[in-house]
DNA sequence: CACATATACTTGCTTAGTCAACTATTTGTG
DNA sequence: CACAAATAGTTGACTAAGCAAGTATATGTG
């Protein structure tokens, strides 16, 4: 039998596993992955320019990861690079207008999705289970 | 602000992120993927053949995704097909003795690996995550 | 029993994301 | 200030895994 750490990592990468490829699925109309989406939902929540290595950490993701994730974002008008004068390494990106609307129309279906795939615990045990894991984060 | 199952759903998946990163870095010196060793664990589990469904379920995958992530567990001799005589459509596999050698060793790692992840908790708060999370799968 | 439908894979093609190596810039130290 | 070390990002080569379509077998119904 395994301990209850080893429990829980499982739990986390099973579950995390079937709610990503459930909501990318039903996030595909709107032509977005679950990942473009938090790159989305975060830019929006800093509604200010954020390097990649931010994001690449926010994410879980690799530096490089964050570059590709990035081009066709760039490409279709999601988001827009932003030069950082205090730091010429650093390429900096923002959600466009563009972005910002097709984040709305997204979240919106995003709440449907959320909902529909936690309706099984109520809403003081989904706060709980919020706090817990965020300490993990 | 976002409600709480949508807040719930994207700490889930950044979680998972990072501790699926996390794990199968320190993993891979058993030369094994997180993916790799939650097939082992859940073979160890049943300990009886299985099929790729029922691991594709399980995993929260597509059935080729397990396809091509037996082929070359399968070329390695840790698990090893099962012909089922009640359906011929059916390749069932189970662990083999190096199958189950291998992770015994990794799942030794895999504690030390998910203790350390989970440090942050105490022991009942674990067993309440365990407990929500499980409701969600 | 025949045949339509469903199930269990597998394969081709494509996208997502990793690591290692490299470039450009910044920062900290003698 | 000069130069070593750290940081930000990109690129090449590769692995992981998804979807759509195809094959083989099983099942349920007239």
């Amino acid at each position: 039998m395994s301990n209850s750490s080893t429990s829980l990592v499982i739990q986390n990468a099973l579950l995390a596993a079937k709610l990503a490829r459930k909501a990318g699925n039903r996030l595909s109309v709107h032509g977005i992955s679950l990942t473009e989406y938090l790159v989305m939902d975060y830019l929006d929540q800093c509604s200010q320019e954020v390097s990649r290595i931010e994001l690449a950490e926010y994410l879980g993701m690799s530096a490089s990861g964050v570059t590709r994730l990035l081009l066709p974002m760039e490409k279709n008008g999601v988001v827009e690079k932003v030069q950082n004068p205090r730091d010429a390494r650093q390429s900096q990106v923002r959600l466009s207008n563009t972005g910002k609307t097709l984040y709305k129309d997204a979240s919106t279906s995003f709440g449907h999705i959320a909902a529909d795939l936690t309706s099984v615990l109520s809403e003081p045990q989904k706060g709980k289970a919020i706090e817990l894991l965020s300490r993990l984060v």
